[in-house]
DNA sequence: AATGAATGAGCCTTCATTCAT
DNA sequence: TATGAATGAAGGCTCATTCAT
């Protein structure tokens, strides 16, 4: 990896954390400099707005939840021992540190309408990962649910409102729980 | 009402539709001037910062669902109209053009953590509201669930998620109405 | 004269020394906010750029020499009298400290393509100007040209030659006395 | 040629283009990096600033014409012929592309008065070819004029104030050879 | 109450210039 | 010789804020 190479990668792995802190539009090009202890000049040098920077950081973000289900799937692995792996990944990002990155790309949608195909993208691979969990589920009989998509929509939509809020809420662990215990027992 | 009073609310009125086009962050007051057909010192005579005006929306703002539901359920309206009412008028609110203010809210909350106690008392209202309705229904035996609070606060998180994403999706009428069809199997 | 009228007049005048002074694309408007007095954001309330400033110094600038010269000709002055006055005057540009003007005009319709008609009404009003001078004179029969046009542009693009240089060039008044005279033998 | 010679020739030729296109104070060393093909740290390697690049422009762009004019009037050539063929190198490069350079030399002497000599010589070298071109015609008979020096003068002036407007305004070949038979008439 | 002129702070952006490789 | 990463200074521009009128 060349160095101009190794300073981007720290600028996008920097910069993503002064966005989780500070949301999208309080974030000014400054700012990154500051955090990453470039200077002016150096910045721009890799990219000339934080709309670059925050398209770069979504770009390095794609999560590959995706296959670890998918994996799962092919091994046999119970539906519901799926559901709950994801159910307690999302858990734990409610209490990350970096819980307001999620706000951000929300607030990224919001104000740069012309990238919001990133936004649509991380939607619906959401809800197609729980689709996919949930048809499985289906075939193996663990669940019941009438239309696997409504219903993937929801459990995604429930998530995301919880996610968006929890930066500005105090929110615990048990309420978590008795959350996914409720959605547990409306497909099952 | 003074003149005084007058112009306040044409800035609280006029600002409020600023804020749902382009939220809480991006909006100045140099904006909130030309929108209201005031001057820089005209303004400032009434408001010292977007914070403030957003502040005095939020205040003239408080949804008064509650009452109309008291009310409703004081007259022995069935619970399902009751809550088919509710479920209407945050549909409406999808669709209507001042929809991206609900995300304003939560930007204000993001940025603004000294005025989270507004975001706070909607998020609790609501809960609430929500709440009453459900015991309600439990009461007359239309509704059947295992923990009012937790309903509540999923019925909730749900819509918040709608809610906040919507100015950035494209979500259609039929679509929402599967979704009101499925929380309604919920808890009946 | 509103404040802001007298602020803009100010900023014009001074902002037309320091044109001629440093020429037209060295100017920044930092620099014409020192020479004004004025802040950043006080310069800016009327004017967005150097070029806007310069296009108002332009239009402020209309000569009116084409009124001198027309109520000479009715008054029945004697041509070699208005064209000696029109040298004169041309010579004392030359000499002046703000002989700098010139060449900023210039550099300004070079360095600023789109505004380009300012530099071509200056052009063919002083064309005009010289023209009319000898075709008076050739209807005293005080002048004898072939073309008058041609001879007319050819005086002026003399005259611009060395308007032009004359701020890098050491130039005497001597020179520019044979000079004229060279001229004036040309048409009489 | 070393490789270094070479890539100084390219610079200069290549540079002399872009002057002449945007003219002396618009060009920056990163343009003349990109239209180079050259990096940063390989342009300065050989040039430490926009100046002495044009400083290297002007040493090898001297006009090699005085010879030409020695060489004609030494082969006995008429004067009048020797006059024309200047004059049409003078219309040439009018019409040439390259036709902004000659403005850019003017900005350059406007906005580098340390280095004005460059722009002396060129003037000084070029009223002198026009005088060595008279004065042959007075001996030849070919010729009339008063004071040599001075129709020489008068006539560079002239076409100074052509070449220096026209990147600006649009000149006809009709209208240069009207503006030539004119000169010629004054002088014989 | 309201206007709009003015200030000054702060961010944006572009370069000239240097330097390790 | 040449590359391209990095610095830092300079200028552009926008705003929040104040104030005389």
């Amino acid at each position: 990896m060349g160095k101009g190479e190794k300073t981007k990668k720290i600028i996008i792995e920097t910069a993503q954390k002064l966005f989780a802190e500070k949301g999208y539009a309080a974030v000014t090009m400054k700012d990154i400099c500051e955090v990453c202890g470039l200077s002016r000049g150096g910045l721009y040098r890799h990219f000339s707005s934080t709309t670059s920077i925050f398209i770069a950081i979504l770009e390095n973000d794609i999560e590959i939840n995706s296959e670890i289900v998918s994996d799962a799937i092919k091994a046999g692995t119970p539906a519901i021992r799926i559901l709950d792996g994801y159910f307690s990944e999302e858990k734990a990002a409610l209490f990350r540190e970096d819980n307001g990155f999620y706000f951000a790309v929300h607030e990224f949608a919001f104000h740069v309408p012309e990238q919001r195909s990133y936004f649509e993208q991380r939607v619906s691979a959401a809800v197609n990962l729980v689709s996919m969990i949930l048809k499985y589920g289906m075939k193996t009989g663990e669940f019941r649910v009438l239309d696997v998509d409504d219903v993937a929509y929801h459990i995604l939509s429930f998530w995301d409102g919880l996610k968006t809020s929890s930066p500005m809420l105090t929110i615990t662990e048990e309420f978590v729980d008795r959350q996914i215990h409720l959605i547990k027992e409306l497909i099952i």
